[in-house]
DNA sequence: GCAACTGGTCCTATTATAAGACCAAAGGAA
DNA sequence: TTCCTTTGGTCTTATAATAGGACCAGTTGC
C-alpha cells in the first residue's frame, strides 16, 4: 500500500509530478525564487514542521533541484541554492500564479503579484508552434509513444 | 494536526496548490486532455483507487475545473468535461511536462511528446513582458502585497 | 563563558492513500 | 422478460505521510 509511484512513466508530466508533486516541494522552489535560501526561513515563512522541510530539502538536494552551498555571509551554516534544474521550474511556478490569480481570487482581493524590472506585470505564458506561432490547447495533441503504460 | 492549508494565502501559486496540488488532480487533469471523460477510463488509465478517484473527481467539480455532463454517447451515464477553468491549467500541464522531459529520461529514453496539428514539436513555454520580451526568471521578481502571511 | 540561535533528528497523534469487498442502476443478449 | 455484464460508485481496513513539538549538538553574539 505504498503511495503509488510515476518514476518510471513515459509521460512526463507523470514523472515531473512523482518527483515535485507533493504538498511542500514546489512551495519550496517558489520561496527559493523569492531569494529564500536558509532552513530556518523557509521553515519560518511556510510554518512546515522542522521534519518534513529536512526531508523535502534532503529529496529537492537528491534530485538536484537546490544544492547546498556555503552560506553568502560567511558563517559556518550552508544554504540552499536553486540549480539550473531548480531554475528551470520557473514557468511551472509562474503557471501555477497565473491560473490562481485568474481563478481563485474574488475581485479586488489582494495578491502578491510578478513584475519585470521596470515594475509592469508580465504578459501570460505562450506555447509557440515551432514557427512562432501562439497555441492554445486544441491545437496541439500528445504523441504517444510505444510499449507499456504509465 | 490537519494537513496544512493555503485557501486563504496571498500568494497565487500557494492558494492554486492548496486547489490542485495534490497527488492526483492535475493527473486527471492531464489525462482530460488526453480525452478521457469517464469514470473507469480515468480509473483504468491512472491505477487509482475507485475511493480516491471519486474524492478527487468531486473535489474537481466543486471547484469547478471539471463538470458533470451527459454522456455523448447517449447511454443514461454522465461523464466530466472540462471547463474554462480546467482548460486554463494548459500552460501548467505543459510546464510541468517540459520540464519533465528535460530533466527526468535518460538521453534516447521513450517518453510522450507534444506536438501540434501538423505533428511538430511545440516550443518551449514564454513568458513576455507587456511589451513582448521574453522574460527568464532574473528579469521578474514578486511585488509582495501588504497584509497578512501565507 | 554563557545564552541564544541555527539546523537539524526523533517521537507521537492524526490524516490521507491503497486495495479491494460490496452494491445499485443501466445496458445487452436471448 | 430474464439473466448476466458493465458502470459508477460507497465502505472498510491496513499502511504511509504529515503536523506538532520535545530534544540536541554545533555556532554565534555578547
Amino acid at each position: 500500500m505504498k503511495r503509488t509511484g510515476f518514476s518510471e512513466a513515459d509521460c512526463p508530466v507523470a514523472r515531473a509530478l512523482d518527483a515535485i508533486g507533493d504538498w511542500w516541494s514546489l512551495l519550496i522552489v517558489r520561496d527559493a525564487f523569492d531569494g529564500l535560501r536558509r532552513f530556518g526561513d523557509f521553515q519560518k515563512n511556510l510554518g512546515i514542521a522542522k521534519g518534513m522541510l529536512s526531508t523535502r530539502l534532503r529529496k529537492l538536494v537528491e534530485l538536484d533541484v537546490l544544492e547546498l552551498v556555503p552560506a553568502s555571509d560567511g558563517s559556518a551554516y550552508q544554504e540552499y541554492a536553486l540549480t539550473r534544474r531548480g531554475r528551470d521550474l520557473f514557468p511551472v511556478i509562474v503557471g501555477l500564479r497565473q491560473w490562481g490569480e485568474a481563478h481563485l481570487y474574488a475581485r479586488g482581493e489582494a495578491h502578491s503579484d510578478l513584475v519585470d524590472q521596470t515594475g509592469q506585470p508580465v504578459g501570460p505564458l505562450v506555447l509557440p508552434s515551432r514557427t512562432g506561432r501562439p497555441l492554445t490547447w486544441s491545437d496541439t495533441k500528445v504523441r504517444k509513444v510505444g510499449a507499456r503504460k504509465r
